[in-house]
DNA sequence: GCCAGTATGATATTCGGTATCATTTAGGCA
DNA sequence: TGCCTAAATGATACCGAATATCATACTGGC
């Protein structure tokens, strides 16, 4: 079972799925000014190959080609354009994951670090009614869900 | 309008309610087999002098005459025993307060930084089913609320 | 093909936190 | 009461993750 699946883009290339998230997510970029550079298509490839969350230092050691202050400012780039998104782990680990769409919440699995979207659970409204019943205004709220997946749940 | 509270030991003690804090600390630890010591104290006193959610590195500052390693110490172990709880905020940041039992989330405010508990939020169910769906099984979660409490509110 | 400004990468630095280890101290016990 | 062992302390070294610096290289608009 395949978990975390790359986002869909409507319509399938001859090329490899991969290259097309690439060329995508650069479009992306130089939309808004930013320059398409080889070190640059480097990182978004490699974040693109990831099955699952990963860590900057990971995405270091998969391009060793590529310094490794460019590596943590692509994958700024990327957060902050809201390409990529962050995953906290229980251990409070911080990893990446190509970022499927919009505010959403993830399932980690703690076995084998899978991850998935919680789908289904509207808990922002739930959230901003008990806020306000402590006198506060909900700006923002983080959530993880940690747990076990199917493949690797023990009866 | 104070919203993070000390825990509430039932009936008041003629010395000053931190020390009577500290005590009621200090004896749950003792419980388990660790000691009573001087710098000991001081961190724990240090923590229930607190007004809201705190870094490690201010609690250092706050203890001169404590070596960081200790107050490190003295810090992971109330949380481990369940004394003091982590609060995460939205950079990322690690703070701490004392905690007021059991599991539960937090409100923070982006202002002034004051915290209160989410009461009457019963989102454990929700996640749990929503989780379920997809296949997994929950373990655990992490959760904060971002916004402004009511002497922060702006209109 | 030029050029301004962006991006890169080697490296130093910062920051939060942990490991080490010699010394001190708590507290159980005779 | 004083002794003794294990726990605790604290100065310091260390560590890993991430950012700042800055000279150099490259992009892409002209």
């Amino acid at each position: 079972m395949v978990i975390t699946t790359p986002r869909h883009t409507g319509h399938e290339h001859p090329r490899p799925r991969s290259a097309a998230v690439v060329d995508d997510i650069v479009a992306q970029l130089t939309d808004r000014g930013y320059r398409d550079t080889e070190p640059r298509r480097l990182v978004i490839s490699a974040v693109a190959a990831q099955g699952r969350p990963f860590t900057a230092e990971e995405l270091c050691a998969s391009l060793p080609c590529v310094g490794r202050a460019t590596v943590y400012r692509g994958l700024r780039l990327l957060v902050e354009t809201d390409q990529v998104c962050r995953v906290l782990l229980e251990d409070r680990e911080l990893r990446y994951q190509l970022s499927h769409q919009g505010h959403h919440h993830h399932l980690l699995c703690a076995v084998c670090g899978a991850s998935a979207d919680l789908e289904g659970c509207d808990v922002e409204e739930t959230l901003r009614d008990a806020a306000a019943a402590a006198g506060f205004r909900m700006s923002g709220h983080w959530l993880e869900v940690y747990g076990r997946c199917s493949d690797c749940a023990e009866d």
